[in-house]
DNA sequence: GTTACCATTGAAAATGGTTTTCAATTTCAA
DNA sequence: TTGAAATTGAAAACCATTTTCAATGGTAAC
């Protein structure tokens, strides 16, 4: 069994929560899922193997998935929320290209710590971050 | 009369729209506020000075000042629209308190500098970039 | 100044992603 | 096994934003 059943399940049991099938299968399909992915998608994936689930279940899992750490909602202003995988990975920022929608995964410990260094220079207590930058991305900018 | 009616005034001109009232006002308003503000707030405030003004004009109105370039959108994640000012502003980032919603605009010009290489790295065009910290402000977190 | 075209207004309805409701069902601790 | 409490899922509600459309208003051309 994969180790993000454990801390599912982990958490599920500290917050008296209940271990179900439909958990098990959303979570089942989001770790076989490319990095991002909406509920309308994750949704039709889940179907697909899980014929009987609810779009209203699936909305509600990944909510429980984020508050357990196994994921994280990233919100691009498109208004659609996705949610990318969390266990096991390093925090990164994105490029996202303006026009074909793929994302990159950037991560720079430099500018991780200057903004560390600019939030303490404002007295301000950081404790996530988002940076994104628009543009065009290698294929499109061609 | 201040530059920013000249500027919305230009850019109306050269796309053949037209100068009403109603955007007027809306600007009037919009110049008079603070940093942020959402389109309902502004619309409340715009209702007090002319009370037959429509919601979906100020809408409508703040669209059109973001394509001028006198505003700029921001989204916070909250499902609210927000706009700033942005005329005779320099671009800035955000710390967001997540207690009292206070926001701080900060500007780093290494971090600056170290994102346009990170894309360069990546082969990337940049056009924009949007940069929030999230956490506790000054006096939030005593 | 008048005309005619086309943009604008604004109330109401539509949109669309997300959340809530609630009765039926399922989980699980005792 | 039982009963309290959580979960499910279809449908309805939510709610910021956008669209619709008939009435109104701005403006360029005459």
């Amino acid at each position: 069994m994969r180790k993000e059943f454990q801390v599912l399940d982990e958490f599920m049991q500290n917050k008296s929560l209940r271990h179900t099938s439909q958990r098990e299968e959303v979570l089942d399909i989001f770790l076989s899922t490319e990095r991002h992915v909406s509920c309308e998608e994750l949704y039709g994936r889940v179907r697909k193997k899980y014929p009987h689930i609810g779009y209203t279940t699936v909305y509600r899992t990944m909510k429980l998935l984020s508050a357990s750490g196994l994921c994280q909602e990233i919100d691009l202003g498109d208004g659609v929320l996705r949610f990318e995988h969390k266990y096991n990975h390093r925090h990164h920022d994105h490029l996202v290209c303006t026009r074909c929608g793929r994302f990159i995964e950037v991560m720079d410990e430099e500018i991780e710590k200057l903004q560390e260094k600019l939030a303490k220079k404002h007295r301000f207590l950081p404790t996530k971050h988002k940076l994104e930058i628009f543009g065009l991305c290698r294929r499109c900018s061609g």
